[in-house]
RNA sequence: CGGGGCGUAGCUCAGCUUGGUAGAGCGCUGCGUUCGGGACGCAGAGGUCACAGGUUCAAAUCCUGCCGCCCCGACCA
């Protein structure tokens, strides 16, 4: 069969053939991002700042719902400070980039780029609180950070990036622990019910725990390729950082204690996943909730026809009227480039207008989450009601997606029967494998020798079970996969 | 950081083996005809061939170094 003389999309490859390169052109070719000229680093471009602005919103409301404030804590650490928790120095000091010069003077001591903000945060915290009564401390920051990686790409790991930072100290374990609980549920409801990415939550292992906390718990994403992307991480530090920054206070009955600490944070890794997870061969498809524009509106304009502009711009004041974040396209484009365009960048539904529309007093609504050709992809709605009928079908095409992304999941998520499965199932790179495990890093590195897949996270165990990797008792279920 | 690949126009790439004044398609600009799925005609703009040395009468092409990007691995809360 000979080839269509256009091909259905121009501009990127299609996303099963080589999802790395398939996310990659999508990034640039929808101006999400741009690479800069420093190494590893983006620029994030006004369609992509306005995407981050969308999961900003989402989870800055929540987080003042719950009680937190933002603040500011500074972007250089002094080399000290940094010094004071061991496991945590040890954990980040292959990725901290270093300050030692100011102007062309040498420093007398060293300051870090904040690769995360505990240290800094810490002594603030001693200095802050005194008594049971200042208790508990609940804030926030929206920074960048920098962390030196070795390999970069565009939002799932970059050597400076955006993200909000939790830190809170509170009075006991119990309390420490609801809050970490908490804002881990606030990363799962944001990405399943905002961004349309399903998640598994559960506690991160020892070996993949952050560096200086006690519990570390997780989001974790699974992609179309069949490696999971964590999305979100709380962190229960228990006393450490108390210990190490002194940060005591003056429990009611009278003792001196060390608060309890929690660290929370998500990151435009989050945009990734939604990019890679909804994506398909046109381009991006984004989830209403997230989406910077909801609807555009192609004018389909005959020359010398001034009507349908008119209507146009009269049925973009309606929608925005109605609340709606609408866009007219009056590009001088021929309208076949607009779809095309739209579609790359993910608008959830095109709205078409042309004289033909305009006779019948109707438009044509075209839903961005169905195949081209599609049942019910294209449908024809009365001008007077394009607002009511687009908003019921943003909320449906919010739902559509979500149930697509949370089949892949389902059919991903494999229960391994035995030891040689399990191993099979992870070399095919097959997805979330979960097994009854023992929980013992030494298995973990076993596994990871054998099939470069970890445990991504580990949820309690129902009843008696033998660890599927190594034949030892188990103690947890745990997901298994390769991770970004 | 180890192994491999690639850097030529905004993008995709040809040219390099065998040294001899920089190419194509798409995109971009202008004008016109068009406009319900990536139009067409005419006219144009656009490149220190990543960068730095070297060899040579002459280097995109050969040699050395270096930087960047991509893939695999290591590393990566």
């Amino acid at each position: 069969m000979a080839q269509p003389k256009t091909p259905l999309v121009k501009e990127i490859p299609p996303k099963g053939a080589d999802l790395s390169e398939w996310y990659q052109a999508v990034c640039y070719k929808a101006e999400l991002v741009s690479l800069a000229p420093v190494r590893g680093c983006v620029v994030l471009r006004p369609y992509g700042f306005a995407l981050w602005e969308r999961l900003v919103a989402a989870l800055d409301e929540r987080f003042k719902a719950t009680g937190h404030e933002n603040a500011y804590f500074p972007l250089l650490i002094p080399e000290h400070l940094l010094l004071k928790e061991q496991e945590h120095v040890e954990g980040f000091s292959p990725e901290v980039a270093w300050v030692t010069h100011g102007g062309n003077e040498r420093l007398s001591e060293r300051l870090a780029i904040r690769p995360t903000s505990e240290v800094i945060i810490g002594p603030m915290y001693a200095d802050w609180i005194r008594s049971y009564r200042d208790l508990p401390i609940l804030i926030n920051q929206w920074v960048n950070v920098v962390r030196w990686e070795k390999r970069t790409r565009p939002f799932l790991r970059t050597t400076e990036f955006l993200w909000q930072e939790g830190h809170t100290a509170h009075a006991s374990e119990p309390e420490a622990r609801e809050e970490v609980v908490r804002m881990l549920d606030i990363y799962r409801e944001v990405a399943q019910d905002i961004a349309a990415v399903p998640v598994y939550t559960g506690e991160k292992s020892s070996s993949e725990r952050f560096a200086g906390a006690t519990h570390t718990f997780s989001i974790e994403a699974l992609m179309p390729d069949g490696r999971a992307l964590q999305s979100g991480t709380s962190h229960e530090l228990g006393q450490n950082f108390a210990r190490a920054y002194d940060i005591k206070f003056a429990a009611e009955d009278q003792s001196l204690q060390y608060v309890w600490t929690t660290s929370w944070g998500m990151s435009w890794r989050m945009l990734g996943a939604l990019i890679m997870v909804h994506g398909d061969d046109r381009g991006l498809r984004m989830p209403p909730k997230m989406a910077p524009i909801e609807a555009v509106v192609v004018p389909i304009v005959k020359a010398g026809d001034d009507r349908v502009i008119h209507a146009a711009r009269d049925l973009l004041a309606q929608l925005k009227g109605s609340g709606l974040r609408v866009r007219l396209d009056e590009r001088d484009l021929r309208p076949g480039n607009k779809f095309a365009d739209w579609e790359m960048r993910g608008v959830p539904i095109r709205v078409e207008l042309g004289a033909n529309d305009i006779a019948a007093g109707v438009a044509t609504l075209v839903r961005r989450d169905k195949a081209k050709g599609e049942a019910g992809g294209k449908v024809t709605v009365a001008l007077a009601d394009v607002a009511s009928r687009m908003t019921a079908l943003l909320e449906e095409i919010q739902t559509n997606m979500f149930a697509q992304a949370s089949e892949f999941l389902r059919t991903h998520t494999i229960a391994a029967g035995d030891t040689a499965e399990f191993f099979h199932l992870l070399r095919e790179r097959a997805g979330m494998i979960d097994i009854p495990w023992c929980g013992r890093a030494q298995c973990e590195a076993f596994v990871k020798v054998e099939t470069s897949a970890t445990t991504r996270n580990l949820r309690p165990l129902d009843g008696a079970a033998t660890c599927l990797a190594c034949g030892e008792p188990a103690t947890v279920r745990a997901y298994f996969a390769q991770s970004y």
